[in-house]
Parts: structure tokens; C-alpha cells; sequence
DNA sequence: TGATCGCGGCAGCGAGCAAC
DNA sequence: GTTGCTCGCTGCCGCGATCA
């Protein structure tokens, strides 16, 4: 994102409107200083939020895209779901489940891959796993989760020969204040589509005898990049030193 | 009219901790 | 292992003052 174009952008569509700093600050609801800010391109100061309402009030857009060493961006996201998927394949296959993990489909005008199909013998239970490394959209993935279960019946049967009497769904996101605090934060949407946690999420796992919906924090390891690396950007707790009154 | 600065309030986050 | 709370830190942003 180059602050001093989207700041030059600001200016010429608040000149275009004969406005001034404080007539786009009112209609953004914020302050003239944060507009000004803005067009003299210092937007690593603003959020992107308020960005987007100024540029909303000027009938523009905000477009956001990330870039990092060309294609290892995508490496680096994809490798904490790879690992996240990893810990779950592990969970399920101690709970006596076979596991088919990236299965592609396209079927009918869907297509897309379920992150992990898993199939219980003893049960005939199939499980959509979706898994997030993180939750940025509680109704993206309910929908994209609802769809891949809905076709995870079929898809079974024609590629794996698994023939389910029931399908069930697994969300698997990261264990961490983060993760939690969001899964809080929309609780009543996601205990519809997932009733059963932790231990419940655990104990169904062993024994998959209906078709319930799942949520389970599972730790994420760190990466062997990440691993044993100094000055790593972890922030650290500092306590403060207690003095006692005798 | 716009730019700049300092100050302070507030919210969100990671981490620690205790209870269960 | 899970949950809920607190603590300390950081960043965002409004506000007022001042200057060009």
C-alpha cells in the first residue's frame, strides 16, 4: 500500500468536491488532524478502518493486497494451516478415523477442496474437517463448511468407496487468547453449527454415533523457522517488581 | 485553511495465573 | 485441558494549542 498516493488520491477527490479537511473529516466522522494525516501519507499511523470511511465518504474504494518475496507469501499462510492440519490428522486417526487430507471436488457448479475427510468404520460416520489457522470470517466459513458437508456424502462414495450414514462437521482452529476470544465474541452463531466442544468435541470423536458439529482448539507447533530463533518478535510479559510493606 | 505537536483516554492484544 | 480473569504494553485517535 503506497501511503503517499492514496494520500494524493484523498486530496484530489476532496478538491473535486470543493471540501475541505474538516467537511471530510465530519463525514467520516473523524478528526481533521487524521485526515490531514492521510493525505500527506502517513497511513502507517491510521487504521485501516478509518482509512476505508474516508475514502467511503469520497465514493471510493479501498483495496488492500499483500506481497512478500513474490510466491512465498502463499508459502508462509499456507504453512501454518499445513501444520494446523497436521495436529488434527493426528488427533482423528488416535480416534480411530481414516483420514483423506486436500480433497479436491468439483461437482456440479461447486468446486473447491475439503481440508480433511475423514470416514469411522465402526460408526459409518463421515467428517468434513474445516480447518482455520485463523478465523477471520465466522460467516464465510459456516457457509464454505455447510456446502463441503453438504457434498462430503457424495464425494465420499465416489472417490474413497465410504459409504456414511451420517456426515458430520469439525471446525479446527488454533488454541490461543485470539482464537478463543473471537469463538466467544460470535458464540451464539457458532454454537449453532458446532454444540459440541473440547471435551464433549473429544469424547464424540471416539465414539461418532450422530451427525453433530464439532469446534476444537488444537495447539499449532512452531515452524522449524520459527523454532529456537533469538530476538523473535514474541512479546514477552513484563511483571511489575512488587514491593511489600512491612 | 492546513500542518504539526504533545497529551491523555481508550481498546485490543499477548501472556500469566488460578480455579475447575 | 479449559475457562475466565487480570496485567502490562501498544497503537489509535481526539483534542487543544500553535504556527505558517
Amino acid at each position: 500500500m503506497d501511503g503517499r498516493r492514496i494520500g494524493r488520491v484523498v486530496r484530489v477527490l476532496r478538491h473535486r468536491l470543493c471540501w475541505r479537511q474538516l467537511d471530510l473529516a465530519g463525514r467520516a466522522g473523524l478528526s481533521q488532524s487524521l485526515v490531514s494525516l492521510i493525505e500527506r501519507g502517513h497511513i502507517e499511523a491510521v487504521a485501516v478502518g478509518k482509512l476505508e470511511a474516508v475514502l467511503r465518504a469520497l465514493d471510493a474504494d479501498l483495496v488492500l493486497l499483500a506481497r512478500w518475496r513474490g510466491g512465498d507469501l502463499d508459502r508462509l499462510l499456507d504453512e501454518a494451516h499445513a501444520r494446523l492440519v497436521g495436529v488434527a490428522v493426528e488427533l482423528l486417526t488416535a480416534a480411530g478415523w481414516a483420514v483423506e487430507v486436500e480433497v479436491t471436488y468439483a461437482v456440479d457448479f461447486e468446486q473447491g477442496s475439503i481440508d480433511i475427510l475423514a470416514w469411522h468404520s465402526g460408526s459409518a460416520a463421515l467428517l468434513a474437517v474445516e480447518v482455520k489457522s485463523e478465523l477471520v470470517s465466522v460467516e464465510e466459513t459456516l457457509r464454505r463448511h455447510d456446502a463441503k458437508a453438504r457434498l462430503a456424502a457424495r464425494i465420499a462414495v465416489e472417490r474413497f468407496g465410504w459409504r456414511g450414514r451420517t456426515v458430520a462437521r469439525l471446525l479446527v482452529l488454533p488454541e490461543g487468547t485470539t482464537p478463543r476470544r473471537r469463538v466467544a465474541r460470535h458464540d451464539a452463531v457458532l454454537a449453532r453449527a458446532y454444540p459440541l466442544r473440547s471435551i464433549d468435541a473429544r469424547a464424540w470423536l471416539s465414539a461418532p454415533t450422530t451427525a453433530q458439529g464439532s469446534l476444537v482448539f488444537l495447539p499449532s507447533p512452531p515452524s522449524n523457522r520459527a523454532r529456537g530463533r533469538s530476538g523473535s518478535p514474541t512479546r514477552k510479559r513484563v511483571r511489575r517488581a512488587v514491593t511489600r510493606s512491612i
